[in-house]
DNA sequence: CCCATTAGTTGTACGAGTGAAACATTTTCA
DNA sequence: TGAAAATGTTTCACTCGTACAACTAATGGG
């Protein structure tokens, strides 16, 4: 017995189902109920949140239209809206694609950029009982996550 | 040395906050960006989600309107519109306060519960990379997760 | 008792976001 | 070349959710 496991108590397979359950449902508690920032980081740039995405999006690497609708799930029609918003906002851009004239490449100005970078600070600020974990702890949550975010890559 | 910390590196503080950052941006994208379930309940449901938020919230015990409203973070008449939503459907009743004649009480129904629980279960489903972890993993998460709920609360 | 307050409802107005139709321009391919 | 498809835009209709005003009924304090 105690196969190739490592070392760990035992877990009969409800309570390993059990223990899964829990976890993912505080996490979801966690970025849900106690912490979810999108609402300030709106009062913040006076702007909706899908503004906010196309954003961030934008100020990581230039896309076309068609990407950006792609990456906000959106349609064609509301992505030309929310650009338009933005670049009358000074924030992003549009120019001609080098090859095919049918698309437009929308790119953050620097403005944009700054923008982006503060909804990014708001948003990733880790909340109070982040900062209190022990060392161990968040080293052991960062080491998690990141399988987490692995596995599914 | 190695004062009265727990067995784990030592970490400059600002390797600590760039663990805590990264930590936290990962929870929040795993929660929002690859397994937000939201839409896949409202489908299931055949409702919106402050629907299903009213709901759940329903199902864990009767409220009256103004409390419904408060949880919800919405005002009284969207409420009212709401909650006639799900009345129509058979899910929630409305019934008499029996001290104050101005409240009343909204109750989900059997039909209600099992509705809200069918949600629950989509919800808290773990995602395929939790499943994937292993004994020692899951429970150390656990652990953690609950540890950072408890300190909020 | 009278008046301010509270609970719930009705109605209206508005912004955000989704979806579809129609269109011009450009590209691709048979 | 000519038809089909892709890119972006404009317009319209619709749902969802928020916010506000006005109203009824009931409560509670002076």
């Amino acid at each position: 017995m105690n196969g190739g496991a490592p070392a760990a108590r035992r877990q009969t397979p409800d309570q390993r189902a059990a223990l899964e359950a829990r976890a993912w449902r505080g996490i979801r508690a966690l970025v849900l109920d106690r912490y979810d920032r999108r609402k300030e980081v709106c009062d913040s740039l006076d702007m909706s949140f899908i503004r906010v995405k196309a954003l961030r999006y934008l100020a990581e690497e230039p896309l076309t239209m068609r990407e950006l609708a792609a990456r906000l799930s959106t349609d064609a029609p509301y992505t030309t809206l929310v650009v338009g918003d933005l670049e009358r906002r000074g924030l992003v851009a549009r120019s001609a694609h080098p090859t095919d004239r049918r698309s437009k490449i929308v790119t953050a100005t620097p403005d944009g950029v700054a923008a982006a970078r503060r909804a990014e600070d708001i948003l990733n600020e880790p909340p109070e009982p982040v900062l209190q974990l022990d060392s161990a702890d968040i080293a052991a949550l960062d080491r998690i996550v990141a399988r987490l975010l692995g596995s599914g890559d």
